[in-house]
DNA sequence: ACCCACTTGACAACTGGTTGTCAAGTGGGT
DNA sequence: ACCCACTTGACAACCAGTTGTCAAGTGGGT
């Protein structure tokens, strides 16, 4: 049998996986000016993404990451004073979280910061090959959550 | 301004990091019926890759994660029976890490569920892409890496 | 109106990784 | 032979995420 396959994908995995670190470092550095850690400016992301404060756990299932990591950044920001919770009318117990003017200032420009780097990042390399990796990888990852539900 | 590149460059981080999170957790559900975590495969994988026993150092390298991670994993499964240290003529206070015999065969159990899972995944898939993808990753972690450094 | 299953936030314990510090070991330049 | 810079493992503190438990809140079925 052919095992061609396999041997691309696991390379495809390896590589996912020293790419996903090596984000995630060049993120803490892109950010870490504005005093921000990549794990808050992810969650501020899903919200001004979202365009309307978000519960925690709408924002988890954005994220793709559990609520309780949600949670620990959102409690530490509202306590830096980048996010604020607003009374949600639909739940007692789960309050609407969105930026503060603060946080929403804070945000601008890190964005900024983030799209000048990606533009960077990105010259040389052809849209149509972006374009292909990021349908291939979408692909994968279908067929991977679909692997796990059945 | 064209801000093309950058959209989709960040649809592609998005994707990397929800990947990474998924196939942490597919490879976790592959080998727990063996008693292994995803990060003892990684550390076992990479000794068993290089073919012949390598220090902690020289495993974190392979890794692209920290000496000390790698030690965590290796300490542990030294006193699980998983690995053996080696005296190393070449250094005193660095041994050789090994697998054991135990270990080497818990090892290729998992390489063949991670062959089968991986051409399984593939299926569907044509070849080209996942190239072309490979190839693209390995693009984009080479300006990033080169980047960090200038 | 009353259950009962589910959602939610707080909290604690855990995992896998990071950084920093220390003392032991290594190796090159003089 | 002696420094001195570097590497190495142990250890501790920390970060970001996970799971599990609990009590408060929610909402549908009867």
């Amino acid at each position: 049998m052919n095992c061609h396959e396999s041997d691309i994908l696991t390379k495809i995995v390896l590589t996912i996986f020293r790419l996903n670190g090596c984000l995630i470092q060049a993120g803490e550095e892109l950010v870490e000016s504005l005093k921000l850690t990549s794990a808050k400016w992810q969650v501020m992301g899903a919200v001004a993404l979202a365009g309307k404060p978000l519960t925690a756990p709408q924002i988890a299932v954005a994220m793709g990451i559990t609520r309780q990591g949600v949670q620990k950044q959102v409690n530490a920001m509202v306590k830096e004073g980048l996010m604020i919770l607003r009374p949600n009318s639909g739940h007692k117990r789960s309050p609407l979280i969105a930026l503060s003017e603060l946080g929403a200032r804070v945000y601008e420009k890190v964005d900024r910061i983030w799209v000048h780097w990606a533009n960077q990042l990105a010259t040389g390399i052809p849209d149509h090959d972006l374009l292909e990796t990021l349908n291939t990888l979408e692909k994968i990852r279908e067929r991977l959550v679909n692997n796990a539900r059945g």
